[in-house]
DNA sequence: GCAAATTAATGATTTATTCAAG
DNA sequence: CTTGAATAAATCATTAATTTGC
């Protein structure tokens, strides 16, 4: 009778993955809200699933890179114990990344606008207090979890600030201007190539 | 003065193909250099020839296989299927190539003795240390220029040097020695029948 | 059949990520 | 916070397939 457990669509795991590879890894409340909503789009999914998939992917990945490094480089450096790469294959696509959190004000907002020469990246704002992801949890059912990230901004999610701190004074994007959400330049429109 | 681009023969597309198909997919240093040494029974090629083709062949076989699954999606993008297929594991730890690759010390004796003035640049790692595919690559990348085979050292490579002050104990130049090529166990165990 | 022209594969490089050690 | 080591992603560039007109 109870409905089975969440299980991830491709397209959701992939964008997750994607998310997670970026830089992603305790998303806030409103982040797992948003990404939530978005995964949505491709099956019943709940907060508390995006939630728990990225503690438990955090925690599997740090573990399996533990052990396969201890066990394949440390044991015996003579030997070709290659084999090597289990590793958690990312098979992903950056572009897909970028367009997809390149739309979540959009689609928050309910408005498909695509901006294919500047890829944003959602932000949660600084001013306002931001609940913690796990705070958010307790709202829809766990509340044991003995978490204390109230901090929005964590140290695994500096690689967004560095950048928004690099691309600052540009975050005039036309959209989304007008709320509390902030959007700033993931990647700047680079031409590699142009070697001279 | 374009140097022509290594092209693999039937003969190596199928050993890499197979070693591939083994689960392959790093090949280490070492690893590499007897692939090399195997391989150019059947025509000319580099080390770097190798470790490319791995690099290259993994990758476009993600890409295929990516390009698969977004297909899928594109069908029931938004059923909460239970379908999902278990991201592709690419397990590498077939005992077969080990089994196979552990095998290449004959082989490099055969090649020694038929092609003395060969190309294959083999072996400027030591007994201890089992260097990635990718740092052999900055050794070996740019040493064997367009040139003859004789001339193969690039001397402004200092990866090479590097390599060799830091790796090569007694032995000089990697090639070209009279001696035999010292060949390294992958592993100490399993006779396998073919070696000796 | 056969090359020139065009397209598809794929070899070779470069650039970005990633984790964790210092 | 910085950096080293490894490697995946993206890109560039050349070869092979193939198409095409003769």
């Amino acid at each position: 009778m109870p409905r089975p457990r969440w299980s991830p669509t491709p397209q959701q795991l992939m964008i997750l993955q994607n998310l997670y590879r970026k830089g992603l890894r305790n998303p806030t409340s409103s982040q797992v809200q948003k990404i939530t909503a978005h995964l949505s789009l491709f099956g019943k999914i709940q907060c508390k699933n995006v939630f728990y998939w990225f503690q438990n992917h955090k925690a599997r990945d740090r573990q399996k890179l533990r052990k396969q490094l201890l066990h394949q480089m440390e044991k015996n450096p003579t030997e070709d114990n290659d084999t090597q790469s289990p590793l958690l294959i990312n098979n992903t696509n950056s572009n897909d990344v970028v367009h997809f959190v390149e739309n979540y004000p959009s689609f928050l907002h309910n408005v498909h606008t695509l901006y294919p020469h500047s890829p944003t990246i959602l932000l949660h704002q600084a001013e306002g207090k931001e609940t913690s992801s796990a705070q958010m949890l307790n709202n829809v059912g766990r509340v044991d979890l003995p978490l204390t990230e109230n901090d929005m901004l964590r140290t695994n999610v500096q690689g967004w600030v560095l950048m928004m701190t690099e691309n600052m004074g540009q975050n005039s994007i036309p959209c989304c201007s007008n709320r509390p959400l902030e959007t700033l330049q993931l990647f700047p429109v680079k031409a590699t190539g142009v070697k001279e």
